[in-house]
DNA sequence: ATGACCGCTGGAAGCGGA
């Protein structure tokens, strides 16, 4: 908890800091995670794309450095975790509804401090058209409905993200030369407006109305250098909890480290 | 516009990622 005080300045309130992160690798970027965790001290952070077993998932590492952590995972691929500094988070879904033959480590659900929060790694969806991005839309219906039924039990609630979708033409450097893919097809920007459209609050547009607010840079042709990025990761608040927003933003400094994801840290504080 | 990345798998190129 971080004490702040409130506009009057008569009085003290508690602030709690909730961000997601893409790690790509968990135990490939174990040294950039916990750098992250000691510098920002998030009180719950979402992770996506393990891509590790999960009888390999750090959580002595993690528990060194205060957090205790709930995790799905799968060899190689995706894998979600919560983690939670000194409170374990008490899980409620290890998997999104919808497909019983879904076997993809994607979601992951804990109710944290008196906050359910959803951990989602939504598919990318390339190449588009094909399989992979009829996946990816269904996925997305899924998510919707799951959504619409955790927003009519009036819970607060936060999904946090890898939504792999980038949602308006703002949310991406000017290019043409990604018009054929999934992350930008009208399809992948209409699932998520229907999706905020129940009511869910995009907080980092909130807090930054306009402008670039990047959380991905390409490893390729240099990106990162040249500040060429997109937003993928999002934080969706419910009704409740809009109005308890105070800030959010990018970690920036987490992706020119050594090492680095190709994914900076996208962050929220409320006030609980 | 295209493209020169990264890491894993398996044991070589091929893949997923975005």
């Amino acid at each position: 908890m971080v004490a702040v005080s409130s506009v009057s300045g008569l009085c003290w309130t508690d602030s709690v800091k909730i961000a997601s992160f893409n790690i790509n690798n968990i135990n490939k970027r174990l040294a950039n995670l916990l750098r992250w965790l000691e510098r920002e001290k998030p009180e719950v952070a979402c992770l996506q794309e393990l891509k590790t077993e999960e009888r390999c998932f750090p959580a002595g590492a993690l528990r060194s450095t205060g957090y205790e952590a709930v995790w799905v995972g799968e060899r190689s691929w995706n894998g979600v975790a919560i983690l939670s500094r000194e409170q374990i988070p008490v899980v409620t879904r290890l998997e999104l509804p919808g497909d019983d033959r879904d076997r993809q480590a994607r979601y992951l659900e804990a109710a944290v401090r008196g906050v359910l929060i959803a951990c989602i790694y939504l598919p990318n969806g390339n190449p588009q058209p094909g399989p992979k991005f009829i996946y990816k839309l269904a996925w997305f219906e899924r998510l919707i409905a799951h959504a619409k039924d955790l927003i009519t039990t009036g819970l607060p609630v936060v999904l946090a993200g890898d939504y792999n979708v980038v949602p308006t033409v703002e949310d991406i450097y000017p290019t043409r030369s990604l018009d054929k893919n999934a992350l930008v097809q009208p399809a992948s920007r209409e699932a998520f407006q229907r999706l905020l459209r129940q009511g869910w609050t995009d907080a980092l547009r909130k807090v930054h109305p306009s402008g670039p607010l990047w959380t991905f840079w390409d490893y390729k042709f240099e990106r990162w250098q040249a500040d060429k990025g997109m937003r993928l990761d999002h934080l969706l608040l419910s009704p409740q909890l809009a109005p308890l927003l105070i800030d959010a933003g990018v970690n920036r400094w987490v992706r020119a480290e050594d090492n680095a994801s190709d994914h900076a840290p996208a962050w929220i504080t409320l006030n609980l």
